[in-house]
DNA sequence: TAGCACATGTAATAAGTTACATGATTTT
DNA sequence: AAAATCATGTAACTTATTACATGTGCTA
C-alpha cells in the first residue's frame, strides 16, 4: 500500500536472508557475511547501516535495543512478518545475472599487443589462484558437512560451495588448455 | 610527468585496447564491444564519451575529425604513443578479479526459507541458460576460427571464448549435481 | 513520410567503497 | 598502557546505468 520506490537493490534481500536466521546487529551482519556468503557476496558498512535504517522505515525489520558483550552499544534487527514475506517472494523470483566484467579475459583478448610470456604468466597466476580456491572450497565443504549434518539448510549451503568447486575445476582445465596453446605459439 | 589522478579505471584500458586496432568513434566502440568482448565486458555511452574526452586530455588519444557515411558528425579517436604504452603496461600487470555478486547463489543459500520446487526451478533455469550460452560460444568459436585463420590475435580470442565454454561446462555439471540433490530431498 | 540506424553528448540516478569520526571494552 | 576488537554511523568519492536531448541521412 505504501509507495514503493525500491529499485532492484539485492542488498536488502541479502540482509533479509541473513536476518531470517535470527536478529543481528549491523556489525554482526558484516561478520556473518564473511563467514558464510563471503565467497559470492559482499557488503560494506557504508551499505549495511543505511540499509538497516531503510528496512526499519519500510517495516521489513524492527530494532531490538540490546547491550552487547559489555555495556557496548548494539542494535539488533529482527525481521517482521513483512520482511519474511518479502524474502519469500524474492526467493522465488528468477535470479538475474549481469554480465560480469572479467579483467583477465579483457587482457587476454588484447594479448597480441603484448609479450606472449606476460600473457602466459597471467594464466599461470590465475591457475594458482583457482587451485587455492578449490582447496579452500573442499575444506569448507568437509567442515560444514560435518558440522551441520542433518540441518535443513545444509543441502543448500553445500550447493553454493560446490558451485565454487565446479567453476574452479572447469577453469583450471581452461588454464591448462591455454598453457598448451602458449606452448604451440612458440 | 603530469599529475596522475587516475584510480583503477579499467574502462580506459578497455578502450585503449579497442583503439589499438585502429581509430574508432564512440559509437563504433560501443558496437565493437558488442561484437567482440561483449560476453565479458560492457560499457555504456554514458561512460564512453566522457572517457574519450578524458583520454584526449591525458594525451592517450587524439581526435581525428571525419565525416561518417554521409555528412554525419563523427569523431574518430586514434591512440597516441602514450596510449599504446599505457596499454602495454596494463597488459603485463596482474589481473585482479573482485568477488562478483552471484544472485543465484544468494537465493540458494537461503533456500531452506522457500519451497524446494522453487529452488529447483532456479537451477533448471540456470542450466537452460548455460546450455544456450555453451551453444552460442561453440558457434562463435567455429566462426572466428574460420574467419581469422592465421591472424595473430586468433589464439587469444579463442582463449576468451573457451573460457566461456569451460565455465558453462563446469556449471552445467554443477546444475545436474544440484538436481540430483533435489531428488534426494523429496 | 515514417522509422530506423547513425552519431554525440549531458543529467539524473543508483549503487557501492573507502575514509573518516567517535567511543567502549577486552586482551596483551 | 597499548593494541585489538566491538560497535555505529556519516561524508566524500567513484563508478556505472538509464533517460534525456538533439540532430542527420538512408530506406521502406
Amino acid at each position: 500500500m505504501s509507495a514503493e520506490k525500491s529499485g532492484k537493490t539485492t542488498t536488502v534481500e541479502a540482509m533479509l536472508g541473513l536476518l531470517s536466521g535470527g536478529p543481528l546487529s549491523g556489525y554482526e551482519i558484516k561478520k556473518r557475511i564473511g563467514e558464510s556468503i563471503g565467497n559470492f557476496w559482499s557488503e560494506s558498512f557504508g551499505q549495511i547501516y543505511p540499509t538497516l535504517k531503510r528496512m526499519v522505515a519500510e517495516g521489513l525489520a524492527k530494532v531490538e535495543d540490546d547491550q552487547g558483550t559489555g555495556g557496548r552499544e548494539r542494535k539488533r534487527y529482527r525481521l517482521t512478518d513483512a520482511g519474511r514475506n518479502r524474502l519469500g517472494e524474492w526467493l522465488t523470483l528468477p535470479a538475474m545475472d549481469q554480465v560480469p566484467r572479467n579483467e583477465l579475459l579483457l587482457k587476454l583478448f588484447f594479448g597480441n599487443r603484448a609479450e606472449r610470456d606476460d600473457m602466459k604468466k597471467l594464466v599461470e597466476t590465475k591457475k594458482a589462484e583457482l587451485s587455492a580456491d578449490l582447496k579452500r572450497f573442499e575444506a569448507i565443504e568437509a567442515r560444514i558437512a560435518a558440522t551441520y549434518a542433518g540441518h535443513p539448510g545444509l543441502p543448500y549451503w553445500l550447493m553454493t560451495v560446490r558451485y565454487g568447486k565446479a567453476e574452479a575445476v572447469g577453469l583450471i582445465a581452461w588454464c591448462d588448455d591455454c598453457l598448451g596453446t602458449f606452448k604451440e605459439m612458440l
